[in-house]
Order: C-alpha cells, then sequence, then structure tokens
DNA sequence: TATTGTTATACTCTATAACTATA
DNA sequence: TATAGTTATAGAGTATAACAATA
C-alpha cells in the first residue's frame, strides 16, 4: 500500500512530535537520575502493579529487558517486587514511596515543561491535542 | 510552578502517544535491520548533510555517540563521510543511493503503519493533529 | 586559544538462548 | 508440558574525560 500526501505528511508530524517528547522527557529524567527508560518503567506503576510480562508488553521490550530496569530501580529503593500469591510464578512490580514521589515530580516537571514552551499555541488548539492525542495513541495501540 | 489538570491530560497525551509512535516506529526500523536510534538519524539525512555536532543537537545526545552511530551506518553503506572544504574540522554526514532508498522505505512503510491504525480516527480529526502536532512539535523544540 | 570530531572507559539498554521454579 | 522470571552473553546506545587536527 502507498501512503497519501497527507499520510506522509501526519507521519513526519508524528514522528517529529515523538522525537521532541522523548527529548523533554529525557531531560526532566536524567534530572531525576534516571535513564528514560527507567522513568517510562516507573510511570506504568502509578495506577497497577504489572508483572514483568504485562511490563514488557507495555514498553515493547523484551522481559530479559525488564530484569536488569527493575534491578537498578530496586537497588535505589524506588520499586520492589512482589510475589503473586495467586501465582507464584509471576512477580509484581511495585512503587515504594520514594518511587512514587520521584514518578509524581516527574510527572509535573514534564507537564509544566510542557505547558510552558506550548504557552504559543492555542488553548483551544491544546485541548484538540490532547482529545485527538488520545484517540491516535488508542488506535496505534492496539494489537499487531 | 505547579501545573493545572489541563497540563497534565496534555502531559500524559502526548507521552502516550510518543511511547506508541516509537514502538511503531522501532518495529519498521528493525524490519529494516536498524535500530531506532539508526533509523532516527538516517530520517536526519534526507533534505540536509549535517555536521556530527548538528545531528547530536538534533537527535539530543552527544557528539560522542553520533561517532559510534555513524560508523554502524557506514560500515553497512548507508552512509558516509564528507570534510567540509569551508572548515577542514567538521565532517558532514550524507546518505548514500542504498541510504536514501532504505530512508524512503521506512518513511512509506511507517506513514502506513500509521494511517492503517488510525482508520477509525475521523479524517477532520487527523488533519487537526497533523496541524497542531506540527505547532506542539516545533514550540517543544525552541530552545533551552 | 577555541572548536570539531575521535578514542578510551564505564555503564545502561537490548535481544537470544539456556536455565530454574512453579503450574 | 507450558509459562514466568532469571542468567549468561554479545552487541548497541549513552555520557565523561582526554586527545588530535584545524581554525
Amino acid at each position: 500500500m502507498e501512503p497519501t500526501s497527507e499520510d506522509r505528511h501526519l507521519a513526519r508530524t508524528l514522528s517529529a512530535l515523538h522525537r521532541q517528547v522523548a527529548l523533554r522527557y529525557g531531560t526532566v529524567a536524567r534530572r531525576a537520575g534516571l535513564t528514560l527508560q527507567q522513568a517510562e518503567l516507573l510511570c506504568q506503576l502509578e495506577r497497577s502493579a504489572p508483572s514483568f510480562g504485562q511490563l514488557a508488553r507495555l514498553l515493547g521490550c523484551d522481559k530479559t529487558n525488564v530484569t536488569g530496569l527493575v534491578d537498578r530501580l530496586e537497588r535505589r529503593g524506588l520499586v520492589r517486587r512482589e510475589t503473586d500469591p495467586a501465582d507464584r510464578r509471576v512477580s509484581r512490580v511495585v512503587l515504594t514511596d520514594e518511587g512514587r514521589k520521584v514518578g509524581e515530580e516527574m510527572s509535573d516537571a514534564f507537564a509544566c515543561a510542557v505547558a510552558e514552551r506550548c504557552a504559543t499555541v492555542p488553548r483551544t488548539d491544546l485541548a484538540r491535542l490532547a482529545r485527538i492525542g488520545a484517540a491516535a495513541a488508542d488506535a496505534l495501540g492496539d494489537a499487531s
């Protein structure tokens, strides 16, 4: 299938936006002494306690990779492993109090950085971006 | 500065969108036998021949890193180094014919993947996303 | 003297294959 | 036997400090 001119334009835009977000998010993470990958893992723990396999799927990497990421976050006291009582093969990754604090600080810092820089973009456009961006992220995340 | 509820919402959305784009883009890159970082460097060469320092700034990484990335892309025949005649300290990175071909194939494949998956999102919304997303990327990319 | 790219080093990220423990 | 997580290994990405060539 050949992409249309509109397809190409949207793809280029999403790619540029992704790069800028990664840059800003990486800056915030580094200020907290974390890598971008560690910060993204930490953010997946705010509302649930996923297993290693679930984390691998959420982050789009191999499960062997998650072992190392969690090792390093655990060594810094930001997360801990908990064995699932229902199935003793699975380990769940849980935020410590310190980990929750660091995660919230990073989220706030990133939100502020975005808001400051996007102050030149009309408010109604930002609201649209939030709405449509969420729909697009959902669509892109659908299986396979 | 404390972020508003709208700030947080926008930041969460941009973060989710970034993650999905990175996942899809990474898949396309891997199919071409490249890492996500190599693919992103390659895409910076379509319209210009940046120096190592410029590439470092564009990619948000250290210049020492660019040396390694270019080494690996050069080893695979996708780019080559050219000394700038005006200032013999600077090297410019140039696409080979093969590199341009691979870059274009990846761009097309990514545009198609996005278009297919976003088929459920109304066309007018996608046009808005492209317009506002570009403005936001510009705003986020502004200095400092 | 300042700048550009490179090298050396150390650590992190990443996937594949082989392994252990549990189901 | 199948699945969840780990370990060993190897290669790639990353930054810091020291360096060579050029300006």
